[in-house]
DNA sequence: AAAATGTTAAATGTTGACAAAATATGCCGT
DNA sequence: ACGGCATATTTTGTCAACATTTAACATTTT
């Protein structure tokens, strides 16, 4: 067939408007504990205040905004309380994810996640070596996107990047760049092999181990630099 | 104060319409599948459309419903493969919680639990020598709403609670009522004793162990009464 | 008869208007 | 000035009407 769908799939307004919503959150061009005014977001993007009031109930089950009846939405504000527990969920869910690859790269599905774990692996440790933060920080999602999407889990996947997101909301640095990575590397190193293996319960193991110590020296590192986290 | 309000707080009418479509979900009324037409529904409920509108988006990440773009929302069908995942997921949170549970036991915090834990043991005990089924089956819910809240995590108790009710799209039978009360109850008391004891890594593993023969449990049924399955 | 096309009915998507609640404003007294 | 109260404005909640898309049906064509 030489006839293609054109444009990117728009399917409704409502949902673009989430989209953008989304975007301005994430990006901080809406602030954290920022409130979100129908009316004026309504003009600013050219629709009518119920596809934007729409667009923002949509999002209100992504821990990015704080719904308040009869008093509207706020850009959620995380607290330092909810990082660790946000730590928490998100080591569960990777670790599951982890194993289930695992689990499926023994069974005989995912033939082709091997190799792209260790496509990724060989560019993680090129940009290790030159200390090439910008491009391991793409990398390093890359690297979870690949092994959540091994899992054959989409409510799992879809947990997981509202967490990631959400995180975001806490301070603007810190959660982003990886503080070592070489550390990081040697970590990804352990989940890969364990998981190209077969191995779903040392898998499982490894990846707890990853975020556990990514809070750890997300800790260590807001000690050095208490301004960060206010 | 004296006046309290009634039931869940709701203080929209499309929190109460999602509450009640919610409830016509999992109680069977609206079955697996179904279509939702929003002006049906509205002229049911009397409400205008919009507001049935608006707690059907509301509903959409909670893996109750199916959203399709122009063409309405659907009861969502859990299939056999999601069941696994279902369990998966639900067995991370759960694991993690407990292991969340047992760290902040030993650290002091949560004073109370221990005795709540003994509490809801000893009425489970109770219930299995007289074979008391739906009063296990209550106790089993109480059992795990109480580790949930003593994790401190709301999102986690979130998450949870979304993912137990879709379980119970998947079909109808089988997912409420333990097949093996003696074997579930054995299993919750090395839960309990880990998180008593403030052992965070015993907790997290008896508590992924019990999902995980919930799971194998609930197999094992199906092959002797494959109907269920379809 | 089966497939493709044209037409009609029904459902969803979007908008603007009205009602109710919350916030801001201004007045008054001390 | 300050705090309390009535009032005005703003903002959210709800509803009804219009536009667009989809689904169902009848008709034509092969």
């Amino acid at each position: 067939m030489s006839v293609r769908s054109i444009g990117p799939r728009r399917a409704t307004l409502a949902g673009e408007v989430r989209g953008e919503l989304e975007r301005m959150i994430v990006e901080g061009d809406l602030k954290a504990g920022e409130k979100m005014n129908e009316l004026a977001l309504s003009e600013i993007m050219g629709v009518s205040r119920g596809t934007v009031r729409e667009a923002i109930r949509s999002l209100a089950d992504s821990g990015l905004i704080d719904l308040i009846a009869n008093r509207g939405a706020y850009v959620h504000e995380t607290t330092f309380a909810e990082v660790r527990n946000l730590y928490d969920l998100r080591g569960a869910v990777f670790a599951m994810a982890c194993s289930s690859a695992a689990r499926r790269v023994a069974e005989g599905l995912a033939r082709d996640v091997p190799k792209a774990i260790e496509r990724n692996l060989d560019q993680m440790r090129k940009a290790t070596a030159k200390e090439d933060t910008a491009r391991y920080y793409k990398l390093n999602i890359e690297f979870h996107d690949l092994l959540l999407g091994a899992a054959d889990n989409p409510k799992a996947k879809t947990i997981y990047d509202n967490l990631v997101k959400e995180m975001h909301l806490f301070r603007r640095r810190g959660l982003s760049v990886p503080t070592n990575m070489a550390r990081s590397l040697a970590e990804h190193e352990a989940i890969s092999a364990a998981v190209i293996a077969g191995d779903a319960d040392s898998a499982r193991a490894a990846a707890h181990l990853h975020i556990t110590s990514g809070f750890a020296r997300y800790m260590k590192m807001l000690e050095q630099d208490p301004d960060v986290a206010g």
